[in-house]
DNA sequence: ATGCAGATCGTCT
DNA sequence: GACGATCTGCATC
C-alpha cells in the first residue's frame, strides 16, 4: 500500500521518524529494486541553519516550497546525489533525507550499479543509496506518493527508534547539537558513523559465503 | 580503528 | 570563485 500524502503534511521530526521501517520502491526499465528505510534526517527550512532553505527560496530548493510527498534530489560535491522528501504543510520548505536502506529486492541491480558485492554497504549511505536505486535529478520533483517510478510503500515500524545528531553540518552552528537524525538502533545497515557501540559484523566465514 | 586526500560540478555570492 | 547534507582508497597506529 501506498504512503498517502497525508503521512507527509506533518510535523516533520515526526515524519522523519515515523519513516524508519518503510519501504522505498524503485522502477526502471530494468526492473524493480527496493529496500527498508533505517536511517533519516530531518531539514527544518528557515528555522534550521543547516538546511538549504534556511536562506529562503532558490532555483533549486524550488520543489521544497511546494506539496508534501514529492522528491528533493540534490547534487553532493560534484558526484553523488542525494535524496530527500518534501514534508510538512504545503510551502514550508522542510524535507527529510533519507540516509540508509536495508536493501529487500533487486540486489543484483544494485550490486551491478554500485559496483559492489557487499550488501551491508549498497544502501549504507545518501549518496550510495541513491546510486543503488539509480535515483538522479531527472526524479527532481516526482510525486512520490503515487505509483511510478519511485514511490514509497508501508512496511513495518520498528520497535525502537533513536535520535543523534546530525552528519556533516558542522558549518551549521546552531543547529549542528540538534538529535534531528533518526535511526532503527542495532541494524547493520545504517551508515557508519552511529554503527560504532556494541556492533559487530558478521563472522568472516559468513561474510564470504554471503558478501556482508 | 582512525585519518586524510582526491574526485568533480551545480549553485550561490 | 568558493564550497559542500559524500564516498573511496590508502596511510598510519
Amino acid at each position: 500500500m501506498i504512503i498517502p500524502r497525508e503521512f507527509f503534511e506533518r510535523d516533520t521530526l515526526t515524519v522523519a521518524r515515523e519513516l524508519l521501517g518503510h519501504m522505498i520502491v524503485r522502477r526502471t526499465n530494468r526492473g524493480e529494486a527496493r529496500g527498508i528505510i533505517v536511517e533519516t534526517e530531518a531539514y527544518l527550512g528557515e528555522k534550521d541553519d543547516a538546511a538549504h532553505s534556511y536562506k529562503g527560496k532558490s532555483e533549486r530548493v524550488r520543489v521544497q516550497y511546494g506539496p508534501a510527498g514529492m522528491a528533493y534530489i540534490y547534487l553532493i560535491y560534484g558526484m553523488y546525489n542525494c535524496l530527500n522528501i518534501t514534508s510538512g504543510p504545503s510551502g514550508v520548505p522542510e524535507v527529510v533525507l533519507i540516509r540508509a536502506l536495508e536493501p529487500i529486492s533487486g540486489l543484483e541491480l544494485m550490486k551491478e550499479r554500485r559496483r559492489t558485492d557487499r550488501v551491508l554497504q549498497l544502501c549504507s549511505g545518501p549518496g550510495k543509496l541513491c546510486m543503488a536505486l539509480d535515483i538522479g535529478r531527472d526524479l527532481y520533483g516526482a510525486d512520490m506518493c503515487s505509483d511510478g517510478p519511485l514511490f514509497l510503500e508501508f512496511g513495518q515500524p520498528p520497535a525502537e527508534t533513536a535520535a543523534s545528531k546530525r552528519i556533516g553540518i558542522d558549518y551549521a552552528p546552531l543547529c549542528c547539537e540538534k538529535l534531528w537524525r533518526f535511526t532503527i538502533p542495532g541494524n547493520p545497515y545504517v551508515s557508519a558513523p552511529q554503527r560504532r557501540t556494541g556492533q559487530r559484523r558478521p563472522d568472516p566465514e559468513l561474510r564470504t559465503k554471503q558478501n556482508l
